[in-house]
RNA sequence: GGAGGGGUGGCCGAGCGGUCAAUGGCAGCAGACUGUAAAUCUGCCGACUUCGCGUCUACGAAGGUUCGAAUCCUUCCCCCUCCA
C-alpha cells in the first residue's frame, strides 16, 4: 500500500488517523473542501490552509474540459498548477455520470459526456479517468464509478453498482501505484443493505487503498443513509480510511464520524457562501434575509474566521444584497472555517 | 408662441377594444442547495381573502363612445424634444 495510514485511536466506531501522502499528511476525520475546478471558489489556498484544511478536491471531469489534464501536466501538477501544496484527491467523473444525465450516453466500457460549455464531445472510461487523475498528479485517485442516483428501484440500483465494480476493477489494473498516491474504490448498492455488501466484498477482493461509500445523500434522507453506513462500516478493511462521498451538513458529519468515516467532502460549505447561507454553532442562516439587515453580532461569537472577527451580520447582509464578490469570499471563509472547527473538535472527542 | 412625443402597479418597461390585476426586468419577501453545468435555482410580489379560474380598486384627471376601454374620442393637468 502507497498510501499510509494510522490509525491513532477509536471510540466505539468512531476512529482517529492520519493519513500519508506524498504531499504531507492528513488528519482524519478530515473535512475536505470542494476545488472542483482548480480553485476552492473565492478562497485563495492559503486562507484554505488557514481555515485547518488540509486536503482539498479536485475533479477529473472538470478539469479535463478545461483547462485540460495534459495542459494541466505541462504545468507540472494540480498541486503546482492551482498553488496547493498540500495532499489532493480528485473525484472520477462519476458524480457527473449522474449530475450530467442529459448530456451523456452511458455504455458498458464508460461514458460520453457532451460538455456543458461548448457541446463538445468527451469520452470518459476507467482507464481515462485514472490516467487523467495520474496526470493531474492527484494524491488520492477515485475510481470511476457511476453514482447511482435516489429513488432506484433494486434492480437498476444491482445493475450499476456492478457495472461501477467492473469498472473499479479496471481502474485498479490502470492505476500506476506509487509511494504517496493511492486509489480509492467506491461502494455502491443505493439503500440496499445486499447490494452494498456484495459491492464491499467485490471492492475487497479488488482491494484498494481506502474505500469511499458513494451514491449517498442523494435525497434518501439522513436516516437512510444512516443505515446504509451501519450495515457497509463493519464490512470493510478497518486499516484502510474510509471517505464518505458529498456529505453533508454537520449533523450528517457528526453521525457518519460515529459510524466510522474518516474523510468527507462536501460543496454545501462553498456554496452556500455564495448563496447567502451560513452554518454556525446554532444552526444555519439565511443571511440574505432582512431580519439580520441590523444585526451588529458576527454570524457565530465562537468562531475565529475574518468575517466573524470583524464583521457584523449587518455588513455581511449588505455584502450579500449588493452582490459583493466580499460576501462570498467572507462567507466560504466562515463556513469552512466551522467546517473544520467541527471536524477539530471531533477529533479531539475520539 | 409653434411643432412633435409621452404620462401603466416601488422603479424601468411591454400592452394599444374583450382571453388584462395587466408580458419582461429590477427592487422587495421567503425557500432550496449534500463526490459543484451553481456568485445558482424556485415560489410569492395591488388590496381583501373561506387563498379558490373569489370580491374590490386600478393603467395622469374628468367626461364620453361601446355590450365591453390601459387601449378609441373630448377637455384639463403634468413631463420631454425640437423650432422661435
Amino acid at each position: 500500500m502507497s498510501l499510509s495510514f494510522e490509525l491513532l485511536g477509536t471510540d466505539g466506531a468512531a476512529r482517529r488517523g492520519r493519513i500519508g501522502t506524498a504531499h504531507g499528511t492528513v488528519e482524519t476525520p478530515a473535512f475536505m473542501p470542494l476545488g472542483t475546478g482548480g480553485t476552492v471558489k473565492a478562497m485563495l489556498p492559503q486562507s484554505v490552509a488557514e481555515t485547518g484544511a488540509e486536503i482539498v478536491l479536485g475533479n477529473t471531469f472538470h478539469l479535463m474540459l478545461r483547462p485540460g489534464a495534459e495542459r494541466v501536466a505541462a504545468q507540472g501538477g494540480l498541486h503546482k498548477f492551482m498553488n496547493w501544496p498540500r495532499p489532493i484527491l480528485t473525484d472520477s467523473g462519476g458524480f457527473q455520470v449522474m449530475s450530467l444525465k442529459d448530456l451523456r450516453k452511458l455504455d458498458p466500457d464508460g461514458v460520453t459526456f457532451r460538455s456543458p460549455f461548448d457541446g463538445s464531445e468527451h469520452r470518459l472510461t476507467p482507464e481515462r479517468s485514472i490516467e487523467i487523475q495520474h496526470l493531474l498528479d492527484t494524491n488520492i485517485t477515485m475510481s470511476f464509478d457511476e453514482c447511482t442516483s435516489w429513488p432506484v428501484e433494486q434492480d437498476a440500483a444491482a445493475f450499476s453498482m456492478r457495472l461501477s465494480m467492473k469498472w473499479a476493477e479496471r481502474g485498479k489494473r490502470a492505476f500506476a501505484d506509487r509511494p504517496g498516491y493511492g486509489l480509492f474504490g467506491i461502494v455502491q448498492g443505493s439503500v440496499f443493505p445486499d447490494l452494498r455488501a456484495e459491492s464491499v466484498k467485490a471492492l475487497s477482493a479488488i482491494g484498494f487503498d481506502g474505500y469511499a461509500v458513494g451514491g449517498l445523500a442523494v435525497g434518501e434522507g439522513q436516516q437512510a443513509m444512516f443505515g446504509v453506513l451501519d450495515v457497509t462500516m463493519p464490512m470493510l478493511p478497518a486499516e484502510r480510511p474510509r471517505y464518505l462521498m458529498g456529505v453533508g451538513r454537520p449533523a450528517d458529519i457528526v453521525g457518519a464520524v460515529k459510524r466510522g468515516i474518516d474523510m468527507f467532502d462536501c460543496v454545501l460549505p462553498t456554496r452556500g457562501g455564495r448563496t447567502a447561507q451560513a452554518f454556525t454553532r446554532r444552526g444555519e442562516l439565511n443571511l440574505r434575509n432582512a431580519r439580520h439587515r441590523d444585526d451588529h453580532r458576527p454570524i457565530d461569537e465562537q468562531c475565529a474566521c475574518p468575517a466573524c472577527r470583524h464583521h457584523s451580520r449587518a455588513y455581511l447582509h449588505h455584502l450579500i444584497r449588493a452582490e459583493e464578490i466580499l460576501a462570498a469570499m467572507l462567507l466560504t471563509w466562515h463556513n469552512l472555517q466551522y467546517y473544520q472547527d467541527i471536524m477539530r473538535g471531533l477529533r479531539g472527542a475520539i
